[in-house]
DNA sequence: CGATGGCGATAGGCTTTAACTATACATGGG
DNA sequence: CCCATGTATAGTTAAAGCCTATCGCCATCG
């Protein structure tokens, strides 16, 4: 029983004459004939009385037309879905973004994204760099953003845009003099830093080695957000690093807060996007990517899909 | 898209893994692997995502999968309808029987049908014999009691049993003192008929073609029934002939009435089945066939199926 | 870092099947 | 009794479905 068969048994029913059917399903009378014959041998029942002068369907056989003819509507039902579904900018998207920009690049790429693709809802999800690639390569996520380096097996990364590290000082500080602070000059100070596994504590350190054993007082921030940070910085407990996008997000600042950027050369970071090499909906990330680049981040610059990694 | 390539998808969903999923299904992994991907062609979607550590499902594929199995579910049905719809005692069958027949068989025959057959529910029709046929071959009625002759292209006749005709007389009518009455006296009698279209008319004229133009009045009363004349036969409107089960339907008589056979040769009617050739459900007939036999008609005598066709 | 093993994709060959054309067969009607 | 109509059968060819063998990729492990 295949479903060419019952599209010729639900045309015999109407039709009520081998030849029309067969003509209406295009093939020949003689192919339909064997097919309702062998279908009702495979049955065990008679489905139709054929006789000179017409062809009359049997009580049961008028029953399992009905059924076939239900069959067929699921199964039409089957290219509808993927008629439907073919649209990579339809179906939900689940993204995946690291701690340290989520909060200041999703309230710009959301709308921006809606607007590409209405019909595509983004389910969101923030966490370390670790967690969302576990998530990512289990298939509970479809995307993610997060900074380079990121190397996994079966993932590809997409650069999108470097993004250069700020100096956060409280308002008064020394160094409020100058123009562009010398990432060696970090050690000098209290440094205030996330905890560990945020990859941008890591990035910062990287930016400026000396500080892992400097002179000033490095205090990491177990369970802080670069948000509670900055409070800090406002109160006079130290300085810190931001990501530029990080380091002004309310235009017009913060009169306890004063934002320097390095001398050169500006450590920055590299941000990206991730997804597994198997994933379908290329389209998809195409619209997330164009989002991105669409949102106003400070100080951001973007990078061409070819370019070289960064430094730090 | 076949039903086997749909068995294959949900079985590859389940499974999540080409190898389990195609010895699942037993058939090879080549066969399984390449069934999908031509799935994925005709869809023009990707279903799954294949990589070295497993396979994962996509969002559309799931929502195919989904479908697939409702459609193998209905179609499953298909044969569940098939089986149950296999016995030949099981659905309702549609049988038509003449007038004259009806009121005296059905009593007898429904309770016998449906205890042979409990799950064929019968739809009875009475009619005259050429309104029967009509609906026989229309498909209308499956089968039909009528008397022979009865020949029409494409049907079937079966031959049940003889029906000898008898004659009913008003008591005190002067035939009552003889045994048996010749049809040929039938003439000298005003003889009460049924209309034109009965086919028992018919037949008794047969019997006795001097009543065509006899000297006794024949009377013809249309739309009338058997036991309406029974009833003027009672008021003395004059004589009438009737078949033996219809002579005495009620056990203990009617002192009203007097019941003659006929001298030798005795007129009578074959009473048979009818149906068409093409009917499948012939174990349907053969219960109808043996319900009639069983039921206790005055007079009948059944007739084997090669017996020779009546006289009249 | 090369070897190994698991797993899906591909290639080549065979068998089955589903389609066609041509024709036989059955039946009701002139 | 032959003809017209309609279905079933025969015989052939093209396609499809499936199998075995093998490749290629990747991940893991010594």
């Amino acid at each position: 029983m295949t479903l060419t068969d019952l599209r010729y048994l639900v045309a015999l029913a109407r039709e009520r004459h081998f030849g029309h059917a067969a003509e209406r399903c295009n093939v020949s009378q003689p192919t339909l004939s064997v097919a309702i014959k062998k279908l009702e041998e495979e049955l065990a029942v008679t489905l139709f009385e054929r006789s000179a002068a017409d062809v009359k369907i049997t009580d049961i056989g008028a029953r399992i037309v009905a059924q076939a003819e239900k069959v067929l509507l699921e199964a039409g039902q089957i290219k509808e879905i993927a008629t439907a579904g073919r649209d990579p900018l339809s179906g939900p998207l689940k993204l995946g973004v690291i701690y340290t920009i989520g909060p200041y690049l999703l309230p710009h790429l959301i709308p921006r994204a809606h607007a590409a693709a209405p019909s595509m809802p983004l389910l969101i999800q923030e966490n370390y760099t670790a967690r969302l690639a576990e998530a990512l390569k289990r298939g509970d996520l479809d995307v993610i953003v997060v900074a380079l380096p990121f190397e996994e097996p079966g993932i590809v990364t997409q650069a999108v845009y470097d993004e250069p590290f700020r100096v956060l000082l409280p308002a008064g500080h020394g160094w409020e003099s100058e123009e562009r602070i010398p990432a060696s000059r970090l050690a000098e100070a209290p440094l205030l830093l996330l905890g560990a596994g945020n990859c941008f504590r890591d990035q910062v350190l990287e930016a400026c080695p000396l500080c892992r054993s400097g002179e000033g007082l490095q205090r990491t921030l177990e369970g802080s957000s670069l948000e509670t940070i900055r409070h800090m910085v406002a109160t006079g407990a130290g300085i810190t690093v931001l990501p530029s996008a990080a380091a002004d997000p309310l235009p017009g600042g913060n009169s306890l807060l004063t934002v320097r950027p390095f001398a050169a050369p500006e450590p920055f970071r590299r941000v990206a996007l991730a997804w597994r090499v198997t994933y379908p909906r290329s389209g998809a990330i195409d619209v997330i990517r164009a989002a991105i680049l669409d949102s106003p981040l400070q100080g951001v610059k973007p990078v061409g899909r070819g370019s070289p990694l960064p430094v730090g």
